[in-house]
DNA sequence: ATCACCTTTTAAATCGATTTAATTAATTAA
DNA sequence: TTAATTAATTAAATCGATTTAAAAGGTGAT
């Protein structure tokens, strides 16, 4: 099968067996107009009788491009795919590379001290030409660097100033119509699982949180903003802790759904009753929300319209489109099920 | 910072600057033996001076190498990351893959027709070293071609003879103990949600399925075996419409933990209850199956352990080793739950 | 001083494509 | 018929590294 004694077809091999130079093999299959209509259909003979597929890493060295975007998620293999999020937020992109024919590149750190190699490993020995970035740690000084060196970048989540390319989610806005849903029902003692607050997404929910009470002039007892790691045992955990600790507390809000399953099961598990005792509400509304009983009341994030916005943005951006916003905001929806009450 | 025009340092900087030829720049950093040491600690702090990185692409063109393998699932990217089992799969491959500096190509299939791009975009163009296959159709022939070509191949599956490396689960085993328990439990009608038939997974715990009844001397209803799509719908559906055309029976066995999920919550909603009523089994042991109420009783399949196993077993066949047996069977373990009573 | 033999360094080929500039062939104009 | 113009093809440079083979420099023996 194969013509050259490497084990593949190049574009020599189909030149020979056309009986033209390399040159107008490259021609002929990119459709340029100065090969002859006649001769492009010989190449293209040739091409298909030793199916031929160009090698593409000759190719990007030539032409710099490497039809390959990364998706660069600073954390753990095993934080990144415990979480529902990043299988939605890679459904959605997945979805446009294909699409596009372009390939995704898979980056997640080893250790969650050195956020560097992720981003080193993919950009500086440019793999890809472009990058999504999944939200930094505020502290993150490599996203800037990355930034700086001018090299396509859409950032997943909020940024300070209007230089780079991001698809957010109204954050503050969410956790506000979920806490505000809470003490609307009349519930005055909110416990808010918060996630780790050197990621602008938890100080922002939180935020949402503080601004639900504010407006209803309620005071926080701050005993009740914890922070968490995302899990569901956190959440299992982080439940048993407030009642063995006898806090008080008629509601709680998770900052994600993960933590609201954990506490609900814990709470299951100790015979307290949600919603009639407990209220609770998640964020994110993953698909298994409302198939637990009581269904979850939960903040509806687009997470694979995420993906699919990022992933047009950063290749409309490759493809030099003017007309791309800096700024995509998506909102959230405050989904009531039955965890609430009401 | 940057060294040339084109916005990057490359090795004919480095060289340059410590005043060397750009071979001499390659054999120091290779740690060549025939540079004389002195040279070499020139070249190095030419090369931090400057930051130098080398060009993935000029060295993969040159050493024919790509440190990058592909991960295929000849499926839409809908289905993949929809199922938990192909996150944790992610996990376990992810891991391995960043402690050994590889990189990871994801491929999806655009349309759930041609399986054949998922292949042919990333294997016949060499972007990748070797591939990990997702269990593939058996009547995928891409799939033969490619492991005929040579290239170096991990199958996730059984697979019919002794050519091919795979890593596979005992599909049968762990199919006929979740139905022996509940045959042992005194169930007679055991329903089972099967997956697409043109896969031997599905194939294989049919099989378990029909094994158990047939040591216990009790007779299939062929109308229980159902086809599904192996969604938590799927599961949600599947009931309603036995329930509907009063099909009798007291047990179910999901072919995978999201149809028993959806499965439960029909039964819920209706008011029957599990296990009492209808016992539930499903396959996976996914997070999830142990969060719901009642838990899920199921059968444990290690999908970490999967990931971790074809990617260790793929870069060993890289890298030349010969003591790679071809073929790793893992086991499953049944984890009784309250969903099946007893 | 010449030759042989190391030790270092470097020029040049190579990987597989793309693209520019030059060449050749064909056509038209003078 | 010859020059000018256009069309089609190709040689050669290039991308950024690696690697082989050749060259240069140094040492010691004869």
């Amino acid at each position: 099968m194969m013509s050259n004694g490497n084990g593949h077809t190049t574009m020599k091999d189909v030149a020979r067996l056309a009986g033209v130079s390399p040159a107008t093999v490259s021609l002929a299959l990119g459709n340029d107009p100065r090969v002859n209509i006649k001769t492009r259909e010989l190449v293209r003979e040739a091409a298909d009788k030793l199916r031929y597929i160009p090698n593409e890493i000759g190719r990007s060295l030539r032409s710099q491009k490497t039809e390959t975007i990364a998706l660069i998620i600073p954390n753990t293999s095993h934080h990144v795919f415990s979480h529902p999020y990043f299988a939605k937020l890679l459904e959605g992109i997945t979805e446009v590379l294909n699409e596009n024919e372009y390939n995704l590149l898979l980056s997640t750190t080893a250790e969650e001290s050195d956020e560097q190699s992720a981003y080193e490993k993919v950009l500086r020995n440019r793999r890809a030409d472009g990058v999504i970035v999944s939200s930094a740690s505020l502290y993150d000084r490599n996203f800037l660097r990355l930034v700086d060196s001018g090299f396509p970048v859409v950032y997943l989540g909020p940024w300070s100033n209007n230089d780079i390319y991001t698809v957010e989610r109204d954050d503050v806005t969410g956790a506000f119509s979920a806490t505000n849903h809470l003490l609307k029902l009349g519930r005055r003692k909110i416990v808010h699982f918060t996630g780790p607050l050197n990621h602008q997404v938890w100080r922002d929910r939180l935020e949402g949180y503080r601004l639900a009470h504010q407006q209803n002039q309620i005071s926080i007892n701050e005993e009740l903003v914890i922070e968490k790691d995302l899990s569901v045992q956190a959440g299992y955990e982080g439940v048993a802790e407030l009642l063995d600790r006898q806090i008080p507390f008629d509601a709680l809000f998770a900052g994600n759904d993960l933590m609201a399953i954990g506490a609900m099961k814990q709470l299951l598990e100790r015979g307290i009753k949600v919603p009639e005792q407990i209220s609770v509400v998640g964020f994110d509304d993953i698909d298994m929300a409302s198939m637990f009983h009581p269904t979850l009341t939960t903040v509806h994030q687009p997470m694979k319209q995420t993906g699919i916005l990022a992933a047009q943005k950063l290749l409309g951006v490759l493809n030099g489109r003017e007309d791309i916003e800096k700024k995509t905001v998506l909102q959230t929806k405050l989904m009531i099920r039955e965890s609430c009450g009401g």
